[in-house]
DNA sequence: CGAATACTGAGCCATGCGGCTAAGTTACCG
DNA sequence: CGGTAACTTAGCCGCATGGCTCAGTATTCG
């Protein structure tokens, strides 16, 4: 089975947010400084350190330092946690229609047999 | 442009979180009263009630009490919220590629036309 | 060298989360 | 009618989150 619980717990955490949202999405057309990124945010850049560095804690993003710019890059590795979370909820789902499905052909079948 | 902020919010928060993850696994096999979701977990029945008012809140279910039980029942709408937010991730993460190709070609042209 | 730039670290504050217990309330069973 | 079952309410606790300010540190520019 499939060992969930402590990776995903972080990589939805992460998007729980909309500040960390529009970072991801920024960093999906390519990689930028922390000063570019928190530009157009309204916030303290102490306040914004703290998403990036909570994009980079639970792996959605990495950083290097070049002179005094840090650099930050997205790591899509964690979108492909999210959609096999999706397809094995998918899955779970599907199962059940078969059993509605069968559920309801049993039926037909007494219905038939009566 | 899309006014992503608060619903997604809470779509994901609920989803960081192995407990409710879970109830969400087991509600897409058929509706269950809160005993039998909250069976599974070595948890206070009051601890437990939090998640389902946490999911229920933020209209990943939807609960109706017939005598003294309460059984809940999943809406899979989230999940389109969800998949909506991903697909527009691809956009945007595809876009920068087809940019990176024009570079690139870009670059070949001028290196052809040397 | 001195000043400006780009972060970074420390620490404060309010709120919310995820757990608990103890004490209701509301059906249902015998 | 009394008891048990199935939640439900209220309230406490410790920790994490998301914001702030104020004061560093380290590069780069003139």
């Amino acid at each position: 089975m499939a060992q969930y619980s402590t990776q995903l717990d972080g990589v939805f955490q992460a998007l729980a947010d909309p500040t960390r949202r529009a970072v991801l999405g920024r960093l999906g057309a390519g990689s930028a400084s922390i000063g570019e990124l928190a530009a157009p945010f309204d916030m303290a850049l102490p306040s914004f350190m703290k998403h990036i560095r909570y994009l980079q804690n639970t792996g959605w993003i990495t950083t290097r330092k070049t002179g005094r710019v840090r650099i930050c890059t997205l790591v899509p590795k964690s979108f492909d946690d999210i959609e096999a979370w999706l397809s094995e909820q998918r899955r779970i789902w599907e199962a059940r229609t078969d059993r509605l499905e069968h559920f309801v052909t049993t039926t037909q079948d007494k219905e038939a047999s009566k």
